[in-house]
DNA sequence: ACATTCGGTTGACTTTAATCAAGGTATTAA
DNA sequence: TTAATACCTTGATTAAAGTCAACCGAATGT
């Protein structure tokens, strides 16, 4: 695991029981016996910004679970170039699915916003796959549903214009449909979100502004229509709101 | 499954043992009892060229090995728009993961050039996975492998150009590296190939002719040094030549 | 042989977002 | 308080691919 030198980042064991995994839904309605041995196992990370938590290639032995903050996962082209596969808030999963192979992380993670993430092995993970058949379909289900949502990434970067992803990228941070206005925090940095360039994502937020009657303040955004924000966004798509189904 | 009444399709019943699914990684190795059964109840089908394999949301009753010809797998957005997610040449299997949730079908399947493919029963699949181990953990790495091809497809959409794609697409089609001249076969329709349109495909060719020697005749392509086109297409990318490891 | 159709190519134009450049604002450091 | 830095916004330009339209050539049907 490499860590980049000037960037503070501490450790704690065990600090929080249980919760942190069920909020997953791979975890959730697992044996308890093997939730309690990847809780005692679990290593709580804080992590300042711009600090990379693993590299493409580096050896697989842990997987992450966020507490707080945003996680970019991204991969790096032979001539430098950077591409975003997906950016992650709270209560994600990631780095669990490089199992196989050569069991080498297949993109790299940086911290987007200072973070605290929640290490466990991969190892017992890769053992309960192992020898639990009921996990282990609980793990080819997660799977598959992971497939899905890159399906709808492609469709999105395919189809969408900047706003559209912007608001698509928005709803996906409101668990459920709400009425009524609707508070939403975006990492502070809002460079890179949502995979476009910083002074596209501020154009397409100044659209949405005017077309939606967002309103933003800091890292804050206001919505006052769920629905027109839907509308907006999801007539560009296949998928009906809400679309983690 | 429907179908669309003015393209003929026949059926046969067992008509060539064994051979199809030990194309595809995730049978290989299997235990040989589920193979034959799989093999006894596989039915192959001949569809003409725009015949619609399966429609998204349509009830998953079946998973299908190609034997010959192009399947494009797509999705159909609200206002009328077509995503097209993948194009699969012979010997890739598709509609198999489509076994969760309530078992309907991700996306469509649509034959881009005359095809043969072979259908068998996903139920079958459904219950080796549940029954399994051995193989349920095949079906996991074959999953997460998909999620691979995912995350470079979208990496491809994102950086490569369409002279790129397009080579990278034909390299894709070549089963492993080969000195000296190779040739390939496109679907006679080139359109829609490596998602994009019609017209960017004829000019991303030419580009591929004047910069790489390539020779088109028809629907075949010759390629004069393959290490210039790996070069060309892949310096774009993050991943090493061959990529499907 | 001729007309028709379809697929493919080419050119002109438009749209979209990336890039380049400048200026503004806010937080932090001196 | 001022200076420095980082982040954000806005404008102008550029690059890439989609769209629209015209045309060409091969295959098909009459």
């Amino acid at each position: 695991m490499k860590q980049v030198a000037s960037h503070k980042c501490s450790s704690h064991d065990h600090t929080q029981p249980l919760s942190e995994l069920l909020q997953v839904t791979l975890f959730q309605g697992c044996d308890p016996s093997f939730l309690q041995k990847l809780e005692v196992a679990g290593i709580t990370h804080r992590f300042s910004k711009n600090h990379v938590v693993f590299m493409q290639d580096d050896l697989c032995e842990w997987f992450y679970v966020i507490r707080s903050g945003w996680i970019k996962l991204f991969r790096q082209t032979l001539d430098g170039d950077e591409v975003i596969i997906d950016i992650l808030p709270a209560g994600k999963v990631f780095g669990e699915t490089d199992i196989f192979d050569n069991r080498l992380y297949s993109c790299s993670a940086e911290v987007v916003q200072d973070a605290e993430v929640i290490a466990y092995p991969i190892s017992m993970l890769r053992n309960e796959i192992a020898t639990n058949q009921a996990f282990s379909m609980k793990m080819l289900k997660h799977v598959v549903q992971g497939q899905r949502e890159k399906d709808k990434e492609i469709e999105h970067r395919t189809i969408q214009n900047a706003p559209q992803r912007l608001g698509c990228f928005l709803l996906r941070l409101i668990p459920a449909k709400k009425a009524g206005p609707i508070m939403l925090h975006l990492p502070y940095d809002k460079t890179l979100i949502a995979g476009m360039q910083s002074e596209t994502f501020s154009r397409a937020l100044a659209r949405l502004k005017e077309d939606l009657n967002l309103k933003v303040r800091g890292s804050t955004i206001e919505i006052e229509s769920m629905d027109a924000l839907i509308t907006y966004t999801c007539s560009a798509c296949s998928n009906v709101y809400p679309c983690e189904d």
